[in-house]
DNA sequence: ACTATAATTCGAAATATGTCGAACTATAAA
DNA sequence: TTTATAGTTCGACATATTTCGAATTATAGT
């Protein structure tokens, strides 16, 4: 757990902005972070009944991937601190960090990347 | 120059981000265009006698990397969309595309990624 | 305890990226 | 036209990333 960045604090650092922009530059987890955005709707809880949920195993279904990489990418972007990953049962439910979310807005917003030097 | 993206449209395609993405998704890459961001501010032309100038020898003087790589970084930057590239005599004076930058923080404040599938 | 399902970890292989120095091109000045 | 300055291109090498299948862990049901 120590080791998954959290993104609280306001200024990000430089090195921190490197691994978000790391994690979403590939084709197979931009597409896995754009189904959890249109999927986890801040407040909604991503049960497996729903049309759209998003366990592990229904991200698989949608990816073309094995799923020990789509394990691996997922690990990427929780690395990241993009996305929260958590245990229900035999599945493990992800939605996106929607704090993670904002802070990316305000970066490219004022003059870009106001990281900690 | 066909060769290098414009980012015009309203949507930017998915394949597009990712090359962006990319091209940010590097420590250094990442200070260029941080130097750009502070340094041609909308409308500001980028003369060498400023304090803060940006032609490729000034980015050279920040970064303690070997020229021919900075050279590879600016194209990958330019490459994504991300900077303009001008011939001045015998220097090139490289600028951020704001347009980029205003699309990039619109991506990221609706619901990430509206990209065309 | 056994079986099935969901997901992760591990090790290997293929591909991509970052880096440098040497050689090259472009421009301006002597 | 020769020389100096500013950048780029090329080829080589080291490192990192992506991907898979096989083996493993976690949980729930029989």
């Amino acid at each position: 757990m120590s080791n998954y960045k959290t993104i609280e604090t306001e200024k990000i650092e430089a090195e921190q902005l490197v691994d978000i922009f790391k994690a979403l530059a590939n084709g197979h987890r931009l597409k896995i972070y754009n189904i959890l955005t249109t999927c986890c709707t801040p407040g909604t809880s991503c049960a497996s009944d729903e049309v759209f949920s998003c366990c592990v195993g229904d991200l698989d279904s949608q990816l073309n991937i094995a799923a020990s990489t789509l394990s691996h990418h997922l690990k990427e972007l929780h690395r990241a601190g993009l996305i929260h990953m958590r245990r229900d049962g035999k599945q493990v439910f992800c939605s996106v960090n929607t704090q993670a979310m904002q802070q990316l807005q305000n970066i490219f917003s004022s003059n870009l990347v106001g990281v900690k030097s």
